[in-house]
DNA sequence: CTGAAAGCGCTAACAT
DNA sequence: ATGTTAGCGCTTTCAG
């Protein structure tokens, strides 16, 4: 990298000088200003704006420490049509507020969550937006150096940290009664695989997203006095090429159903395909519905009828409630919102 | 601002006890530890990002080798899926290396450019990688402090910058043979909006993806003695409910083609749905083609036949070109590399 | 007119 | 286990 010393060096003068130059100070000689303009041309030199800003603490103390104005934001799969939907989002908002935003894939692996957001804290971040932690809040706490941090869809009940939640639970519930509603009674739930480890099982107080839905799945069988049953699980990995094979794999059980209610809707675009391979017409056979209301379930043919949840307001608030805290708004205590979801009625169901 | 001397103070330790402290250090007594963090939150205390970064200059300059390990990836739209899965891939690709990435959004917006590949190069990475830039060569390098930078689908000639090129023109020349091989004569193009500025043509020296896209069927369309015409050309907007409107507000044209060629996969999704709409079936009415070759394609009714680019390449060689350039490898000249593409017959064509 | 020195907040390297 | 020093690129201050 080329300093002001460097251009300095090859004009025969100090940094000093070279500053008062590019600055535009007339305390200098037009001859020395003309080299050292030259040198700085010839060497590419740039004006390195970070340690402006460190200058700038000094200078400006008055003003609140107006930090890098960067926005950090930790996701799991970028591949995936709804994190890219929130992560292009996110990015937006931030910059509408004056913020940048980095974002990083986690690939939902501890490690790696670990070093991303121990690089993005110590580093450059002003504040954190978190989706889908495997980390404790204590852990988050820690390593984030107390730097702002609002986390998305993580609803452990022991986090003491800002929170966005999707309505993972009430909308799931909805989309059973939705399909109950249309003549639905044998209802399946594709992705909604249960625990690997057995010890761990559907508790009130354990809340990922997919925990979440089929918690409301069975609050919804419940309600409608229908049995609830292992067998209605169609387990898949939630991609929607995964979905496709688990519809070819399990056709038997598929074809026991009236209705899919898939836990997201690329796994539904999956299933459609599936359902298409094997001969079952949607929605005549076969009512199809999902969650997340991602834009593409529009295009599908059938159309997807989805429980779209706010998704442009998950990204304000995360964005909006981080900027807050990093304005180090006082009185504002621990924040958990929920975001509405309505049920998009397509052609699927 | 309360800085690290004042947490220090309150805790009656140096400023470096609480820096080892807050960075989770393990040579800090278990009991002053616990002081320090107490003052901290007392003082609430934050980490000032801009010293940070200042810190971060020496340490990145002074030793090449152990740099911070971090790539930067600018990519337009991370919402569609064609760059989020390139993104995802580059991000994996590096993780392998022993390199995190992020990613910053630009869409595709000149002066968000100029101020990411800014604060990127000035803070925070070894290297960039910068996909579909509006900004010229001399100003990436300028911008860049001449940091290792490989582009994306740039394919200005005066670039002197490492590019990986995707196929655009002898992909989309072959889609159209494919699609005349199959029986096509009346072949729409959807997407290969003509330049809102007439003064630039399709000029074999202006080179971004859809001029290119566009200069391949042209190609082809000579070689098979088919006639240019602007009326075989479908105006939209690159995104996938664009291009269903598209269908149906220029419906007469649509339906004077037996083939229609989209220049991406996304575009397709909306045309299939389009002519669905409409009531023309694919591909007994029309056959569909397009470019890139996401995964999503296999999952449409009917599957989409697409030119498939080799985009897991592209992720691989834009890394490994940039760790080579990190690392300061001598003798390597600019690179220029095209990957490869094969067709992917599936149902629509 | 020009430049030397000091210092912004933080941490790697070294010293105690 | 804790502290001291030095220095990142720049600009304010003040001395030549």
């Amino acid at each position: 990298m080329v300093t002001m010393k460097d251009v300095g060096k090859a004009a025969g003068v100090s940094a000093m000088t070279v500053s008062n130059v590019l600055r535009g100070n007339d305390n200098v000689a037009p001859d020395t200003a003309r080299r050292v303009r030259e040198a700085a041309d010839r060497l590419h030199y740039r004006l390195n704006t970070t340690s402006l800003s460190a200058r700038s603490l000094r200078v400006n103390t008055s003003r609140k420490a107006s930090g890098s104005r960067t926005i950090g934001l930790a996701i799991f799969e970028l591949d995936r049509p709804y994190p890219a939907q929130l992560a292009s989002l996110i990015s937006q908002t931030a910059e509408e507020r004056g913020y940048q935003t980095v974002v990083q894939q986690t690939r939902i692996d501890e490690h790696n969550e670990r070093s991303i957001i121990e690089r993005m804290s110590n580093q450059f971040c002003d504040g954190l937006i978190f989706s889908s932690s495997r980390l404790s809040a204590d852990e988050i706490e820690q390593l984030s150096n107390h730097r702002p941090t609002v986390l998305l869809d993580d609803d452990r009940p022991q986090q003491d940290i800002d929170t966005i939640l999707t309505p993972s639970e009430s909308g799931s519930q909805a989309a059973i009664e939705y399909l109950y509603s249309q003549g639905a009674r044998r209802i399946g739930i594709v992705g909604g695989n249960p625990d690997e480890r057995t010890d761990v099982p559907l508790l009130e107080t354990y809340h990922d997203a997919r925990h979440r839905r089929l918690l409301g799945c069975r609050r919804a069988f419940h309600r409608l006095g229908l049995t609830w049953s292992e067998d209605r699980i169609i387990t898949t990995a939630w991609g929607d090429v995964d979905a496709r094979r688990a519809i070819h794999e399990q056709e038997a059980k598929v074809r026991d159903c009236d209705a899919l209610y898939c836990m997201t809707d690329t796994i539904a675009f999956g299933v459609l395909r599936g359902l298409h391979d094997i001969g079952v017409r949607v929605p005549e056979d076969m009512r199809v519905m999902s969650f997340d209301g991602i834009a593409m379930g529009a295009l599908t043919v059938p159309a997807l009828t989805t429980v779209a949840v706010d998704i442009e307001l998950i990204a304000t608030q995360a964005v909006d409630l981080l900027i807050r805290r990093i304005d180090d708004e006082p009185n504002l205590g621990r924040q958990r919102i929920t975001v509405g979801y309505h049920i998009e009625r397509r052609e699927s169901a």
